[in-house]
RNA sequence: UCCGGUGUGGCGCAAUGGUAGCGCACUCGACUGUUAAUCGAGUUGUUAGAGGUUCGAGUCCUCUCACCGGAGCCA
């Protein structure tokens, strides 16, 4: 007989059954019978199912139904004759695949997420990160389903790479040199510390990293193919210690050819309303869970932001807003001076309460690849900043005019020759395009309503933490 | 990295410088078509680590480590 998830058991029809699961718990009855909850991850739902003290064998696995065994059960599939669920399973057969002895760390409680951090190996049995694990998944799906309906090529850019493209922080190098003793370049061996390594003995004959962004091999193809994203995983080696931030996370990066700054911005508010919609329709019962044990007031918030048009303002205007609220700053508000958080929050707290998009920032605070705007003073930037969680997305259009490119290069003190290949990209064949970047544990975090990034990830990296 | 906070049975927490307690879990018993079941009894501690002050330190001081929150950086 072919085992039934509980999902569809608990919408299915009386009949046999076979149920195979994780012990949640178990209450005894002194009538002759016990009830057994069991979990197999494919709903939030437990099964209960009942089991007769006269079943054979029962005496023989009692002490190893306990939380967190592993059982299969069969039997049959019945409406319960008690409250609190409409369907159970009668068992009439018990097998125990592994007991779960006394020290098993889960207990029928809440646990601190900090806790359930060090048990990232057991964690995902409890009902929180079950949930967050279902919602991820489905948020990556219809990631997938938002951008192939819309005819975008999925493509995978590389991991290892060769050049800091944006500059964009720290870089975890990647190498399959002997750390203790390198090559040197002056052919000097052990002790001989002086000499630089000599990197074209490394594995790829020069210094590699791991990627921060597939951003500018993205529009490589998207300089063929016209529309493709890339979903993939994304490193920063910055010494971050927050909540919203990871050493090793995934992001979706799309970048469209013929695309301006305002067709950017509409596809990125368009994705984000897809996505949203999308969770609330098809993981309803995950939602109406973390609406009551995470954030009460969740289901309302993506509601409004379905429902409404997020705010567009320029830079300048965000300044001018900020001049003159009444609210005092830790940080000055000044032109030219980047946003901080609290001048995000206060904007998409306070002032809109809603989801906003500040484009067209200054020129100095923002990367080479932007496109300059008329006059020279701003880019084509826009970042989209959710409230309670910030900045979700950042894009731009990208500067496709070669000898304009060229100079914001030498401008920031980058070497053209390391950009050669992005150059050539505008020297043949070029085109406006546009593109953003979303940090997909950001997203599944404002979803859910999770107000640490590192439990919305099955296994999160940060400083001094790389377990399991 | 900076600022602030925390670290006590398996878990969540308490304890004026003076006998380390409570809840949950666990064990035993009672009760029950039960629902995080309930009721009674019982077991569980190198108070993160190292040093110091003191007659006496979980508590005060110094250092280290870890974690949490905020900031910076960003997605």
């Amino acid at each position: 007989m072919k085992r039934t998830k509980i999902k569809d058991l608990l919408n299915g029809e009386e009949g046999e059954a076979l149920v195979k699961g994780w012990v949640k718990t178990r209450r005894d009855s002194k009538g002759g019978f016990s009830f057994l909850e069991i979990n197999d991850g494919s709903c939030l739902a437990n099964i209960q199912v009942v089991i007769e003290h006269t079943l054979s064998d029962y005496s023989s696995i009692e002490n190893q139904l306990m939380t967190g065994s592993c059982v299969s059960v069969r039997g049959k599939l019945v409406a319960s004759e008690g409250k609190g669920q409409s369907m159970e399973v009668q068992a009439t057969g018990i097998e125990v695949y592994g007991p779960a002895p006394a020290d098993y760390p889960l207990q029928k409680k809440r646990h601190s997420f900090e806790f359930l951090r060090e048990i990232a190996h057991l964690r995902p049995r409890t009902n929180t990160f079950g949930a967050i694990m279902r919602v991820r998944n489905r948020l990556a799906f219809s990631i997938h389903r938002f951008f192939q309906d819309k005819g975008f090529v999925y493509l995978n850019t590389p991991i290892v790479t060769t050049s800091d493209c944006e500059g964009a922080g720290e870089m975890f190098q990647v190498t399959t040199l002997d750390m203790s003793n390198p090559p040197r370049v002056d052919g000097a061996v052990d002790g001989a510390v002086n000499g630089k390594i000599d990197f074209s003995q490394d594995f790829f004959g020069e210094k590699t990293f791991l990627t921060v962004s597939g951003q500018l091999e993205g529009e490589i193809y998207a300089m063929a193919l016209a529309e493709i994203y890339t979903f993939g995983p994304t490193f920063r080696a910055e010494n971050s210690n927050t909540s919203r931030h990871l050493a090793e996370f995934w992001m979706v990066e799309p970048e469209m050819a013929f695309y301006d700054l305002d067709d950017n911005m509409d596809l990125a508010e368009e994705f984000i309303k897809f996505l949203l919609s999308d969770i609330m329709e098809h993981c309803a019962e995950d939602m109406e869970f973390f609406n009551k044990r995470i954030d009460t007031t969740i289901l309302e918030t993506l509601r409004n932001i379905i429902d409404n048009q997020f705010e567009r303002l320029t830079y300048t205007e965000a300044i001018h807003q900020l001049q003159k609220a009444t609210e005092t700053f830790t940080y000055p508000v000044e032109w030219g001076f980047a946003l901080q958080a609290e001048h995000e929050r206060y904007l998409s707290e306070k002032v809109f309460k809603k989801p906003i998009i500040v484009f067209n920032y200054p020129e100095q605070i923002k990367s080479f690849y932007m496109k300059l705007n008329e006059g020279g003073e701003t880019v084509r930037a826009m970042d989209v900043l959710l409230p309670n969680l910030g900045e979700i997305i950042g894009g731009s259009q990208r500067e496709e005019n070669y000898d304009v490119l060229l100079q914001r290069l030498r401008d920031k003190d980058l070497d053209p020759e390391e950009y050669w290949w992005y150059l050539d990209l505008r020297k043949f064949g070029s085109a406006p395009h546009s593109g953003f970047g979303l940090g997909f544990e950001r997203l599944v975090q404002f979803v859910t309503g999770m107000e640490n990034i590192r439990d919305v990830i099955p296994f999160p990296r940060t400083p001094k933490h790389a377990k399991f």
